[in-house]
DNA sequence: AAGCATATTGACACCGGTGTCAACGTGTCA
DNA sequence: TGACACGTTGACACCGGTGTCAATATGCTT
């Protein structure tokens, strides 16, 4: 029990304890020997405020959470460790708390964990980033909370990257290798996202003057095996496409499996790109190329415009608001090439 | 503002705030008729305990943290997985904790945490479990804690599962299936599981009368890249192994891509195997073939002990101590067989 | 020198719960 | 009937901080 609390500091110092709680607060209004005195003894004494006590005088904890379902376990580990790299630098807590995106009690569950934590904020995660009843409760709440995803005025405070260009820049670059055949596998239909990468690959399709290849749209779920699966579908094809561009590296890399167990060479046989560049696409046989998102950037920042916007103050860079839209880069690596080259 | 604090309740009720305490704590002594008349209004008002408050009066917040570093993702990530869950059937928070293992300030930096937090207890990841100047903080501290690894009385409660168990049964395969030139990947040697690992593989030889192969013995540190650098040693061997195991599966991913890029077919030209059974290893072409360590109901268990243990209750299985030593499987994928077979 | 604005400080109540202890009513035993 | 154990309840202080407001000291104006 190192339990040194204010009213010992106010004692040693000769002061009262409202006097030690303006020094720790840094206010205005006290004098330089005062606060000197005081500081001298929180140092003597290595008085650390406690929170709690904090915390329920202010009603307002000093804790965030990052609430996510599990769509791409490579993601969410990126993004996780952004938001924990700032919540570190800022002395906050982090809670994690996973919950299941379909769940039908989701709302009252994340209340009761609200209820449990009290923390103050909320870092949502796709596709929960997206759910309408939840945000709802958390303004009717006032708890305050950062969206990871596409900006919406409407929905509040958000960070994210701009994967209908991420899309197009792909599609793009998939057509400049001369690829025709492409085949496309979507994310999940409840997910912003997924409807903005179907536009991008379509942009780059009209631009080019080219007939969009509706036959190889496939639905996936931005998970591992809708990859597998996916694949499986565009595979059987005829003519097999050539290249397959999934929405984002998770179902890439099941893309690649799925082209393995079938004997397929990438990229000789078959190309095959994704979005994200998460970890897992350098861990694979050949390495995924990919549009780069800058995950750990976007946790990063979330957490950042979060954690001001509960001390009250206001984002540093008012005049940038590109600063919440990120921008990817394309990532040349070895699972694409031209075509028909054996 | 639902905030319907507990002097409400007791208006409400006609009785003391002491009596609604003592109602949602579930203390003896109130008679039935109080209580049910409280437990209406609970009810009417939707009352839930500030549970700040609550820390504050009880000095002992609801809080527990994961503290770890980040050796290999697949690993945190189900372990993490296993602790939330207990978390959440408890009402438990869970914060996240990630700091670097090799860092001077690492026990500052961790007592810096417990005073931001005031959590009451931690869970802590190899190799932080076996880092005595931070047991000895936390015992000095009296901050609870379990350590995720192998049982060491005197360094406090763990969950764990018996590596050289798993090292032995997997060599006792490989040897099984007439693989003699066996090469070895070590854990980061800092770590206890490394050299129990070690041990393992040596007794696997020992026990089939063959001598052990020191010279394919090489020095790994669980992460990826350890792994491919590792097997970039080992396949420039003269006689060439027939077959790599690798201490976890983030290495043996590792040696797999290390093998892909010579452009050897696994397992026809070698066969890799690893330890743990992360979701990685059904993700990479071919699948691995491993032990399958439970790290979920580890890290479930864990937190079971750790929780149970801030409740004042007793361990509910304490004749069965095996409980906190998790048994292996072997899992038979598709990165082994027998050698030669061209 | 009186009048006033401003800076500094502390007393006190309060945030939402829990621990201690005394007061009360009831039932049992001698 | 008195003594005593026991179950039930509430008054009050307390956990460790912060907000409000009044009291005091200081400097400036006129």
């Amino acid at each position: 029990m190192s339990a040194v609390t204010i009213n010992d500091v106010a004692r040693e110092a000769g002061v009262s304890k409202k006097t030690v709680s303006r020094v720790i607060n840094n206010e205005a209004n006290v004098s330089v020997e005062t606060r000197d005195k005081v500081m001298a003894v929180i140092q003597a004494t290595g008085f650390k405020r406690n929170p709690l006590g904090m915390a329920l005088a202010k009603n307002r904890s000093l804790f965030i959470a990052l609430l996510a379902d599990n769509p791409s376990p490579g993601y969410l580990q990126k993004l996780q460790k952004g938001v924990l790299q700032y919540c570190s630098e800022s002395n906050m807590g982090l809670f994690l708390y996973d919950c299941s995106y379909r769940s039908p009690g989701l709302v009252a569950e994340i209340e009761g964990f609200i209820d449990n934590t009290l923390a103050d904020g909320l870092i949502l995660v796709p596709p929960l980033s997206d759910k309408k009843e939840l945000l709802d409760m958390l303004n009717r709440r006032k708890v305050a909370y950062v969206r990871i995803g596409a900006p919406d005025a409407a929905l509040g405070d958000s960070v994210g990257f701009d994967n209908q260009q991420a899309a197009y820049e792909l599609t793009r670059y998939l057509l400049r290798l001369k690829h025709k055949d492409i085949g496309f596998v979507l994310g999940h239909p409840d997910q912003g996202s997924s409807q903005r990468c179907e536009a991008g690959f379509r942009q780059a399709y009209a631009e080019a003057g080219l007939a969009f290849p509706e036959k190889l749209l496939v639905q996936g779920y931005y998970t591992f095996q809708s990859g597998v699966d996916a694949a499986a579908v565009l595979l059987n094809k005829t003519p097999r496409p050539t290249a397959i561009l999934a929405s984002n590296d998770e179902m890439a890399v099941g893309v690649l499996y799925s082209a393995h167990s079938r004997g397929l060479k990438v990229p000789d046989d078959i190309s095959v790109v994704g979005i994200d560049d998460i970890a897992l696409s350098t861990k694979v046989w050949p390495n995924l190329t990919t549009m780069r998102q800058p995950i750990t950037a976007i946790g990063y920042r979330a957490a950042y415009k979060l954690i001001r916007k509960l001390q009250g103050l206001t984002d540093e860079s008012p005049k940038n608001p590109e600063a919440d839209l990120l921008t990817c880069e394309l990532i040349v690596r070895d699972s694409a090439r031209e075509p028909g080259r054996h």
